[in-house]
DNA sequence: ACTACTTATTCAACGGATTGCGCAGCAACT
DNA sequence: AGTTGCTGCGCAATCCGTTGAATAAGTAGT
């Protein structure tokens, strides 16, 4: 129920496009929530109608019209209003842990092929967010803070995901070391 | 698109009634992926429609009648079919973590005391995870290694978020030390 | 006696989210 | 010349998920 509210902190900074809003939603927002294109334009669309954000129509050449939105006073209203109002705890929804706490019905082999794609992935991600926060770090204006400690909080979940995967690999090993009965199907 | 994959995978181990079910998925399961009994009743409906479960009528008395529900082959089957192929990214949505990205809008305070609701609850499922680990640590049976490892992920995180607020803490306090522009309006 | 909780299932309505598609033009690469 | 990719917006169908309620009988507490 807030993918709106997510929209309107974006445009608390500054005015933008559908477009541009779909870009920040992959990087920068995509950190603790992620929506996409359709979604938010058809949020946005709501949005204008109740009046919480307007926008110009811009005329481009070489690249197709735009829509600049900005939020209205009502919209900063709302926002504030959620704002206040304690956040529902996030719904857990990973298809992997499910497939680990299935596990017995998996050999360790794919598990742990498994386990290193994740891992790849969880580790890039630790790289963007690391360089990202150390550009922060200096610079440190208040505007910046927020963005930092969101990085942070990325960071702290990929170091945690990774020390995981540690231990999933030596519990898996000593498994191998003494292996069971596993459906052969699998 | 994979509570019918939970779902199958707490039927491997045993025959369960939707009631059951929903009684795992607050608990062991929920560690990972949760959802309410109306779900879970629909997604045996479907799944008992396309032959994966099939179920016993069980009249009792003093209480209601139940279905007990057990896997099939076909279900077997589709279950291996989707632990082989690669799982989606966990998609992210916390909304708390939007407020914070958008804290600049927000007093210190009144971030601190949300801060602290969530910490409170976060300490207690540290808690009510470690103790379920710490029961498993001995027996060590292989069928339960991998609810092990389940509840060692939700300690993980826990853990990481409450040292992620720690940090949010010290840099709020700094920031309180040295004030800056905050709408008057929150 | 009354209230509240547990067991057990199901329906209806709504809103949020995903998937798939379509349009349109320019830039850049092969 | 053809493909791919980027900028930019949108619709429609379907599915997933949430909220709220109803039914029904027993048990446990105040």
């Amino acid at each position: 129920m807030s993918l709106r509210h997510a929209i309107l902190v974006l445009l608390q900074d500054q005015e933008a496009s559908g477009y541009d809003l779909a870009r920040e939603f992959a990087n920068s927002i995509g950190l603790v929530w992620n929506a996409t294109h359709q979604q938010i334009y058809l949020e946005l669309g709501k949005l204008n109608d109740q009046s919480m954000v307007k926008y110009r129509h811009i005329p481009q050449d070489g690249k197709p019209d735009k829509k600049l939105y900005r939020i209205t006073d009502e919209g900063r209203d709302e926002l504030i209003r959620w704002l206040r109002k304690p956040a529902a705890p996030p719904r857990i929804r990973d298809a992997f842990m499910v497939k680990i706490a299935g596990g017995g019905l998996s050999d360790s082999a794919s598990i742990l092929r498994e386990l290193d794609d994740q891992a790849d992935l969880r580790r890039e991600r630790l790289n963007t967010f690391e360089s990202l926060a150390s550009k922060l770090d200096d610079t440190s204006q208040d505007r910046d803070l927020f963005t930092y400690l969101t990085l942070r909080r990325g960071i702290l979940d990929q170091q945690a995901w990774l020390h995981w995967a540690d231990e999933v690999r030596s519990a898996l090993k000593k498994r191998e070391e003494r292996p069971v009965s596993v459906p052969t199907s699998v």
